[in-house]
DNA sequence: TGTCTTTATGAATAATTATCCAATAAAGTG
DNA sequence: CACTTTATTGGATAATTATTCATAAAGACA
């Protein structure tokens, strides 16, 4: 005899997903939450109602961790914490643009910083003395006499390319 | 009666708690490790016996998380999040800092300069334009008016313990 | 030196998270 | 429609990580 879905039981009611994933973001970004069962309670408060298993996958799937902050634990995005934001301002790899009166740094994601620099040093430009990498920041020089905000415009202009 | 001090029980040996810590940075540079027990293994491996206990409050300290990554579980450094809680560890590394009128360059053991140099770009300080890491020297950018010695006072107090 | 405090530690255990498995709905196929 | 395939789920349980508690080493200080 078949049930009468009234409440679910084994497979399920196949509740959306992605709905419940997002809730779960919109929980984490608006409380602070310690663990898994906790998040379930709010969850539950919200009015969806999912057994700790589905939790701790989700959880995997949205790359959410769990980390030690003064003393408490707290689930978290990695992302919150990481200077991503900036990304679509210049070219995909690059994170932020700095100077002095002197200088210029840039910041790149990790690892890029040399094809970064690789790609202004072949841009042969008469404004660039020369760049150096390390692993996710460029330092370039400028030559001599160079306007620095004139400088920056220009890497600006070429980073945007991609 | 008193224990021969042959092999530790309870209390311990008080082996090098940042000598250790610095290894599991170094461990887990170099290897994909999926979980403590993993670590402990490796850390065995390298001459220092820890219990998991001890490994479990390391990994605190550290700010270390386990996250999911295409099918398998690692243990990682999310960059952000570590630097605040490794504070006490960064200085430790630094051997020496010294500067001309424009630039800082700091000394450390081998291999730890980025480490370093990711620490003190993670300040986000207004006085840091940026930095440029080899393998085992920091080249620090200021920003346009700062006073040398006011951001060497800077550097180290970030970089001492606590 | 003797007592008190602080820190580090391991064993045992508690707490938390991940996975195995069977169940089942949804979707696809002919 | 009957049958197969795929994705999602909860219960039970395994795996992993954190904490409690007892100890010991080292320092502080009278």
């Amino acid at each position: 005899m078949r049930q009468k879905k009234s409440r679910p039981e084994r497979g399920k009611t196949r509740m959306n997903k992605h709905a419940r994933q997002l809730k779960i973001r919109e929980i984490l970004q608006q409380n602070s939450v310690g663990n898994q069962h906790d998040l379930l309670q709010l969850l539950r408060d919200s009015g969806m109602t999912v057994a700790q298993a589905t939790l701790s996958r989700d959880c995997a799937e949205l790359g959410i961790i769990r980390s030690k902050m003064d003393g408490n634990y707290r689930l978290l995005f990695p992302d919150d914490n990481a200077g991503r934001i900036i990304k679509g301002l210049v070219g995909i790899e690059v994170l932020a643009v700095n100077s002095n009166e002197t200088t210029v740094i840039i910041k790149t994601l990790p690892g890029r910083a040399h094809g970064v620099g690789s790609y202004l040093d072949q841009l042969r430009s008469p404004l660039i003395l020369g760049t150096i990498a390390g692993d996710d920041t460029v330092l370039l020089i400028p030559t001599s006499v160079v306007n620095i905000p004139t400088l920056i415009a220009y890497i600006l202009k070429n980073l945007s390319k991609n």
